[in-house]
Order: C-alpha cells, then sequence, then structure tokens
DNA sequence: TTGCTCCTCACGTCACGTGAGGTGGC
DNA sequence: TTGCTCCTCACGTCACGTGAGGTGGC
C-alpha cells in the first residue's frame, strides 16, 4: 500500500462511468477527459476515482446534447459556483427548446388531424412608415435569440428619442435569409413622426437607425400560432402569388402583432406576413 | 396559359418551404424530395407546388430528428391513412424521449443542488436461484425497449410452466456491454422451483430458457431513481469494490425492485444493484 | 450583354463508431 | 506462454454546410 492511489484501466473507468471505451477515447482527443496518467511505453490510459464524478457529469451534459467544447469549458470552470452557472444557463436553454419540441409534436398531430385552419389573403397597399430599425446577418436557427435581444433594444431607442410607438413591430426577411439559411435581417419598431438622426449624444442607442419602412402593394396573410408553423402561411402567400404570375417587389414583412413579449402561448401570436409585389409587372 | 401548371425554381421553393437550397440538393441526392423535373441541359431543378406540402411535412419531421430514411419512407407510404400511421408511431417515441430529457433536467439540476441521498453498500451472500432466461446481444440505447419486450415474454413463460415468479426480474450485464456500448444481457425472472426444459410443445413459449442465476458474494446497493442515473450507483460500488482490492467474480447483476411495470415516475424506481466479488482473491 | 441564379464536385463538421493490425500485461 | 486488454490509425456515418469553379436564363 502506497500513498499513491489506486488508478483504473479505461476498462473498469467504462464500466463505473457507464461510458463506451471509445467514447473515452474521444473525450481524451479533444481533451474533454484527459486520463489521470498515460504510461509511456504502452500508451495505456490511467484514470483516477476522482474522474468518475466528472466523466457522470459528462455523460449527463451529452445526453443533453451539450456541444463538447461547452462540456469542457464547463469543467475548466475556475470554481464550482461558476461551473453551476454555466451548466445552470445552459439547462435553461434546453428547458426551452424541450417546451418548443413538444409544441411541434402537438402542432403536427394537429395538422395530421386536419385541425388547420383556412389562410385567408387579401391584397392591401402599404403606406411607407417612419420607424427606428437595427439591421444584421442573422443565421436561421439564431433568429428567435436575435429578435428577443432586439426588440427591446428599439423599444429603447424610441423612448430615448422621445418618441411613441405608433403600432407593432416587424421585420424586412430577405432572400438568402430563405435560401441559405443566413442573410440580412431588418427589425424596425413604426414611430408616429419621422426620427432624425442622432444629432446629440445618446439620442439613438446602440445600433438602432431612423428608417422608413416603403411603402408597398402586398399580398397579406395573417399567421396564428408558432412562428416555426409560418411556412404554411408563406406556402399560402406563394402559390397565391406565383398562380396569378405576380412579381415579387422586395424583401417579405412580417409584423408581430401579437408578439412573445404579449404572451407565453405560442397559439396565442398572430404575425402578419406581406409579401410584397410588383403592381406594373407580370411574370410570363 | 397551358394545362401544365406553373413549376417553382429552387429559390421560390425554398422561400415557400423555409428550407435552404443546400438542403433540398441534399433531400434530392438521397431521394426524400425528388423535383417534379429536372432540365436535362441546365440541370435546374423545378418542383411543383404539390410539392410545398410535403416539404413542409419534411421539415416538421426533420425538426423533431426523424431519421431521413424514415422521412422517405413516410412520404412513400401508399396511402395517407399509413402514412399518417407512421409518423403518430414516431411523435409517440419522440413524445416520450421529450418525457425522459425534461427528467434528465430536473435529476441533473437536483445532483448540482447536492439533493443526492447517500449511497449504501452491504456485502451479501446471494443464493443460487432457478429462473426463467432469455439472453442476448443488446446494444446500450436500445436496452429499454428491449427490456419493455423481454420481461412480459418471461412473465408469459413463467405462467405458460404453470409456475409462481419468486420475486422481482433481474439481469446480467456482460462487460462488453458497458465498455463497447453492446454486449450480452441476460434478463430473468427467478421461478419458486427449477423448470424443466421444455418437454412438451409449448412449455417455455419463445426463447425463454431455465436458468440458474449463479450464487454469489457481491456488494450490494440499492438505486433509487431514473435508469440513467444508475452511473452514480455504480460508480459508488465500483470504488467500493477498488478500494478493498477486491477481485470482481462476474457479470454484475441488477434486480428490479420497483420496475417501469409498477410505476410511471422513474423517481419511485428502485433498482438492486449487485456487484459481485470473488471472496478468494485479492489483487496485488 | 451583364448580373444573377443555379449547377456539380470535393471537402469539412460534429461526435463518435468500426474495423485492421499490432503490442503490452498478468 | 496464451489470451485478453489495450493501443493507434484510417476510414465510415449522418445531415447537412462551405467554398471553388463553372454554366444557364432573362
Amino acid at each position: 500500500m502506497t500513498g499513491t492511489e489506486r488508478l483504473l484501466t479505461i476498462g473498469e473507468f467504462a464500466k463505473l462511468t457507464h461510458l463506451p471505451i471509445k467514447t473515452l477515447h474521444h473525450y481524451h482527443d479533444v481533451e474533454v477527459l484527459v486520463p489521470a496518467e498515460v504510461d509511456a511505453q504502452s500508451g495505456y490510459r490511467r484514470y483516477s476515482f476522482d474522474q468518475v464524478a466528472a466523466a457522470q457529469l459528462v455523460r449527463r451534459l451529452r445526453s443533453l446534447d451539450m456541444p463538447l467544447p461547452e462540456v469542457r469549458q464547463a469543467l475548466a470552470a475556475p470554481d464550482e459556483a461558476a461551473r453551476n452557472q454555466t451548466i445552470l444557463t445552459y439547462l435553461a436553454r434546453v428547458d426551452h427548446e424541450l417546451t418548443q419540441a413538444q409544441l411541434a409534436v402537438r402542432s403536427l398531430r394537429a395538422l395530421l388531424e386536419q385541425q388547420s385552419y383556412p389562410i385567408e389573403i387579401e391584397h392591401r397597399r402599404l403606406d411607407a412608415m417612419p420607424a427606428v430599425a437595427i439591421e444584421a446577418s442573422v443565421e436561421r436557427p439564431a433568429l428567435e435569440a436575435w429578435c428577443a435581444r432586439t426588440y427591446p433594444l428599439l423599444d429603447a431607442a424610441v423612448a430615448a428619442a422621445g418618441a411613441e410607438p405608433a403600432g407593432p413591430g416587424g421585420g424586412l426577411y430577405s432572400d438568402e435569409f430563405f435560401e441559405l439559411a443566413t442573410g440580412r435581417v431588418v427589425a424596425f419598431v413604426p414611430t408616429t413622426t419621422p426620427l432624425e438622426a442622432t444629432d446629440s449624444v445618446g439620442r439613438l442607442p446602440g445600433e438602432a437607425k431612423p428608417f422608413v419602412v416603403p411603402a408597398a402593394t402586398a399580398a397579406v396573410a395573417v399567421h396564428r400560432g408558432p412562428f416555426d408553423e409560418l411556412d404554411r402561411t408563406y406556402g399560402a402567400l406563394g402559390r397565391h402569388v406565383a398562380e396569378r404570375s405576380l412579381v415579387v417587389g422586395g424583401p417579405v414583412r412580417e409584423r408581430y402583432l401579437v408578439s412573445p413579449a404579449d404572451t407565453d402561448d405560442p397559439y396565442e401570436l398572430r404575425t402578419e406576413v406581406a409579401w410584397p409585389i410588383d403592381e406594373n409587372r407580370r411574370n410570363p
């Protein structure tokens, strides 16, 4: 019996942690779980008992699909409080995604049972609107989080300018956003009067800028329900436009009549989708 | 205006369905969504309006992580009823997994908050037990489903033999099962008396065979809670055994004192884990 | 005619899993 | 000494994503 604790072979460690050997190899490669000791001659990995707890944590985090780089960071946290904070933040994200997924299941069941409402489309003249806007290149999966950050900034900018919002916020979506899954998005909040560009320090904080949502004629429909069902409304609008050989006249715009800021129930959401058309031209 | 409906370019189709062009390419490659028409000269893909609904279904199924081969099968179903059945079956699976994931989140939160109970280990002599058993090579992720199928078969076999179960069912788990994530598993249900091998037709239905769970001395602990937290108990047992330089004497065995057949709440589950040890030998 | 859209092909990514072929340890 | 455990290395998998380099369509 020496003072040094017994070390475990990779096979023993696998049995204790319920992590397959090949997975442990991988975690060594990417430095998520580095063995306490590696035999210089044979290359045999040896793990300490103290690594069992870490390995079990990795297994749990991976079962919740935390990416390995994030797992590595969590394990490398300076103290337990910091580590727990990282993990709890991630768990909040997972919680939210699980709720979304459950809604998606419900939604798909409803779709299969033909419970979906008919989509009504009308043509409407949209007047130009003064607004405050933030523009960015956004990746599709990050859109929701981006909006959650951006609209409060816009509201703050409107308030800071001493103005009033003139209606619900909205967004313009470039074609690339849909075709390449990443592209320009303009988020705007309309104002009663046009704002001037920053003429005194702090007038429009952050990236917010005065903006005019251009006038347009558009095919318009109101989408009811969660954002990830928007494809149904887009499909109906696109079909409507294409069947009539109408020419698209600019980026699609959405207005958030009932937004996530107004309700927690995705089925209460109301989104106006406007598909601008060029009245002076037709497709052959 | 001809009788043929207008077809959509891939860009238009992407916009309507919210599927990126690159993803549509991939779905063409693997024949999940084959364009209605492909221009022989240019290779340009053309999609029909009728494909929009299918594409939206694919998007929804993929957002729920249905593998593409399954998506293809669902779309290829002979009629709508068959298609819906396939999808609903999958949705039930997803529902279950989402619930499990939510439990995993809760469990991890509890772990971080140190809410875990202490694990008590005792050494115990386990007598040999007559039983009925089914043996198979099982992959780790499929274990739960395999057990759900197998134990009812064993119960039926015991009943068919006119015998009585002599206690809760259990399993023997080979080392490869843990180390390679796939290996031999024996599921058994103990019987009051030894059964004879099939001596009349139908005596022991299916793959069920008479079996004797060998006697052993073991370090034993009772695990409380969901199966995917079993690594905690395995870690404690493994540490206990290794620290005392005990030699492992055969496959780990579990007994399902309170099993999923008895409760729907994973926190009510009780699993006895026995780690056999060889009393006549010691590690150096 | 000029952009713009679309094309193919090869390679990258993420987290492993799957052998092949070979060596170390009790 | 014989298995058994463990090793590395290269390649495969799944569902795309990322350029490079090039052509078609209005």
